[in-house]
DNA sequence: TTGTGCTATAAGTCTTTGTCGTGG
DNA sequence: CCCACGACTTTGACTTATAGCACA
């Protein structure tokens, strides 16, 4: 199984548009993992790059070597992955699996587009190879690689799709339960006493056994299962199933086996099924009655597995983790109107991405790796005062036991890292409900933020299917759910919600000291960062390992004067550092240098780091006179609006100081930060700090200044503008009479005559005084800004002369370093001398 | 099996206020 | 001569997090 799907995806990562087009119009399975195939085309992309990064020192093997070679270090990187914190579990083996073929073909390809220079020596046009005995260093061979925060990043992204894909999947599993056909079909498998259950008012879980009981020994857990069938057709098939074997059941051992080996998800299915079954049932006989729910489980047999196998069709190459998919039913507690009906599917994922499958299947004894374990939730009235959704495990006959789930994915060598509670098209996180040590797998969860939003709309249609109202129970109700009463509607969803948060503010203290490093409730000393203190040092909470148990919320952050001056914050006079720290080796060295040259002996300064509670607002000096207060430096450090002194405004904009120095107004230059470079650390500036009464005036001088720079920058474009075109146009008369002084021959020629005044663009001038009255044509360009007077003109020779320069007609003028040389037949040219 | 301590590595944090040559 | 601007030495020491390993 694992091997087909895998080269399915493969396939599919080389495939290219016209198959994802047709693919689409397939199964949702096979839109799936074409979705998943694409996500792994990139990640195989990165793989193959590493993988040519190690490959690097073994490119002067032969190519026999280096093949070998090619498929060792896969093994390695493998179980590299595996270990991979956020990696997946099942579809990441596959993504390894397929990175070792794509890797194959990578270094095929390097093979064929190498060049070989490196292990070749040509000696008299012979190549000689030269070829290693290469036996692997162990110790490279064993060396580990750390992931790279680039595969961190692309971890996070398979993580992200991953936990996507179950959401998905389990809003099918729900729709399915939902189908009243199969609600209807369950409801009719039930024997007629369990039927009564329909009736109860107050659903207490001990009054679910016998239906569980009744599941338990009727429906069993299939093997293999078609995997393409779609949820609400496994869900009927399993049913079927069980009406039409009952010969079956006596081969009950071996399904028994089976339910070991697969997981629980067909059990959710069916729960869910009964539940709703029961609830419409429920609500046509009697709808005034505030009622309870009831779920049976139904068919063990080929939904359960069926909808396992297509959920790992789906996630294929995300490596499914195992999931758990719990239905949670209940009943609408107001008698009001109409009743919703109340069930909620839940599905976990357990070990999500990071655990390696095969770890699973040899807990389970099951081919079926990482198999997502599914459960139900029933909502009972009757518990824990204000009611509560009980766990309800129908394969494993276990009924509120929402304590041992963890423990049996521990057993699975994995942990329990998502419990999704499924309802109404929608989906709640109810992690805490299950998870008793919640420290170990806050870091391996996905981040919150994220979670949060991707569950957020998920959470009101779960709330909308399952939120039905509590009723107020003063007749035996609790001082608190009165109190709660009066400030707003206790609904289930609100209920279950204050009774996760109470779960996550009472984790047990944990036992090794290891676990208070970062544990978001609890902290000992030892686990303390440098800039971190106990204040108040209490209340001890407790011990481990002889150190005392403090809450994090007296563990507070301290930070040095200075530090505290960016936030806008001064220490108290009077207030003693609350910890000191070591200068660092660097800072020592400096300060020994400074004592050395200054005999200066009090060298070895701590760092001082002072807390919240011993600071007060920043009490800066006030702006007098127009003066502006300034730092030892002269200047004000403007770490935010905070720092600036009162009756001083912080001016951006550019060349702010000449415009206040021109007006002569007192200002001091705005540090904003420092910037690291060339090794140094250099303070970043920006704009000036002036008082206040002056920053109408500065505005205004610059908006006066900036327009006058602007037509002075226009001016500046114009004339540079002319002088493109004078040279531009002097260029072409000059080419034109170039060319039919020479190279036409003709008679008659054309010279192109131009003169400059006041010329510093042109090296030489070429002039005809013999010429110059001909000029039949004059051009004059005046500019009144800068003088540029701009002469061409354009004269006919009309006799054929060649110019001879002779040394004694050359003259040269030393102030403007132009050598003019001369023709007899009155020609001249002027050179500049360099 | 689990926790602990150690090591190695990657990643993140904190540091924190020039000088000289050149050209306009 | 003054001023603006850019190049120059491409920090580095330290802490924290993480992973692997050996051992009790």
């Amino acid at each position: 199984m694992r091997r087909r799907s895998q080269r399915k995806v493969q396939s599919s990562v080389s495939d290219n548009e016209p198959r994802s087009q047709e693919n689409s119009e397939g199964t949702l399975a096979e839109i799936s993992r074409e979705a998943v195939g694409k996500l792994l085309q990139r990640a195989n992309k990165v793989g193959g790059k590493r993988k040519k990064m190690m490959l690097e020192p073994e490119t002067e093997q032969n190519g026999t070597h280096i093949l070998e070679q090619i498929l060792q270090p896969k093994t390695s990187e493998v179980g590299h992955n595996h270990r991979n914190p956020v990696g997946s579990t099942s579809a990441e083996e596959k993504c390894n699996n397929i990175s070792i073929d794509q890797r194959y073909l990578d270094n095929k390809e390097e093979l064929d587009d190498s060049d070989w220079e490196e292990g070749t020596i040509s000696v008299d046009d012979r190549p000689v190879t030269i070829e290693f005995d290469v036996t692997p260093d162990p110790a490279v061979k064993n060396q580990v690689r750390r992931s790279s925060a680039r595969d961190k990043d692309l971890a996070e992204l398979i993580h992200k799709v991953h936990l996507l894909c179950l959401l998905a999947r389990g809003r099918l599993i729900d729709s399915a339960c939902d189908d009243p056909l199969i609600q209807a079909s369950l409801l009719s498998l039930l024997p007629s006493h369990l039927l009564q259950l329909s009736n109860v008012t107050k659903l207490s879980s001990r009054a679910l056994h016998p239906l569980i009981s009744w599941f338990h020994d009727n429906f069993h857990v299939r093997n293999h299962t078609n995997a393409e069938a779609s949820p609400h057709f496994a869900l009927a098939s399993a049913l079927e199933t069980r009406e039409g074997s009952p010969e079956e059941k006596s081969k009950k051992g071996r399904a028994t086996s089976h339910v070991s080996e697969s997981s629980n998800l067909p059990a959710a299915e069916n729960l869910n099924d009964s539940v709703i079954k029961s609830q419409a049932s429920e609500t046509q006989d009697d709808n005034s009655k505030p009622c309870l729910s009831e779920q049976s489980c139904r068919s063990k047999r080929k939904g359960d597995l069926e909808f396992e196998m297509q959920l790992e069709m789906a996630l294929s190459a995300t490596a499914v983790g195992s999931l758990n998919s719990k239905l949670e039913s209940g009943t609408n507690a107001d008698g009001a109107n109409v009743s919703s009906p109340s069930k909620k599917m839940k599905r976990d994922t357990t070990g999500e991405s990071s655990t390696p499958p095969h770890v699973i299947s040899t807990a389970l004894g099951s081919t079926k790796v990482g198999s997502p374990l599914y459960w139900a939730e029933v909502y009972c009235s009757e518990e824990n005062l204000t009611g509560k959704w009980v766990h309800v495990d129908v394969v494993n006959s276990v009924i509120d036991g929402e304590d041992k789930v963890e423990a049996m994915t521990a057993a699975c060598k994995t942990s329990l890292r998502y419990v999704v509670a499924f309802a109404g098209q929608g989906a709640k996180d109810v992690i805490r409900r299950y998870c008793m040590k919640w420290h170990k797998i806050a870091s391996q969860r996905v981040d919150s933020i994220w979670w949060d939003s991707v569950l957020a709309p998920l959470r009101d249609l779960e709330s909308g299917a399952t939120g039905g109202e509590v009723p107020s129970r003063t007749n035996h109700g609790t001082s608190t759910q009165s109190n709660m009463n009066d400030s707003f509607v206790l609904t289930r969803s609100s209920l279950e919600d204050i009774e996760l948060e109470t779960r996550a503010l009472t984790e047990p203290l944990p036992t090794n000291q290891l676990a208070y490093k970062g544990h978001p409730l609890y902290a000992i000393e030892r686990w303390l960062t440098k800039y971190q203190v106990l204040h108040p040092k209490g209340p001890i909470l407790g011990f481990c390992k002889g150190h005392h148990v403090y809450p994090r919320t007296c563990v507070q952050t301290v930070k040095t004067k200075e530090r505290w001056l960016r936030e806008g914050m001064q220490v108290k006079a009077n207030e003693l550092p609350v910890k000191e720290l070591k200068p660092s080796a660097k800072t020592q060295k400096l300060q020994d240098f400074e004592a050395d040259d200054y005999e200066c002996t009090d060298s070895k300064e701590n760092i001082k780091l002072y807390g919240s509670w011993q600071l007060e607002p920043l009490n800066l000096p006030h702006a007098m006179n127009g003066i502006v207060p300034k730092n030892e430096r002269g200047q004000v450090d403007v770490w935010s609006e905070k720092c600036l002194p009162p009756g001083t405004v912080h001016l951006r904009f550019p060349r702010a100081f000449s415009v206040a120095k021109r007006l002569e107004i007192d200002y001091a230059p705005a540090m904003v930060g420092f910037e690291f470079k060339n090794g140094r650390s250099y303070p970043v500036f920006d704009g000036i700090v002036v008082c206040a009464e002056f920053k109408d005036v500065l505005l205004e001088a610059f908006a006066e200044e900036e327009q006058r720079r602007q037509e002075e920058e226009k001016r500046r474009d114009e004339t540079e503008a002319l002088r493109r075109w004078y040279q531009l146009i002097s260029s072409i008369v000059t080419r034109q009479r170039l060319k039919n002084r020479y190279n036409n021959g003709l008679p008659s020629e054309i010279l192109t005559e131009v003169q400059h005044v006041n010329d510093k663009e042109s090296n030489a001038t070429v002039s005809d005084s013999n010429d110059n009255n001909q000029t039949p044509k004059n051009q004059q360009l005046n500019t009144s800004e800068n003088n540029i007077d701009l002469k061409a003109s354009i004269s006919t020779h009309t006799e054929e002369h060649e110019h001879v320069f002779l040394k004694e007609s050359q003259s040269f003028d030393e102030r403007t370093s132009l050598l003019t040389k001369r023709c007899q037949c009155g020609f001249s040219v002027q050179v500049e001398e360099l």
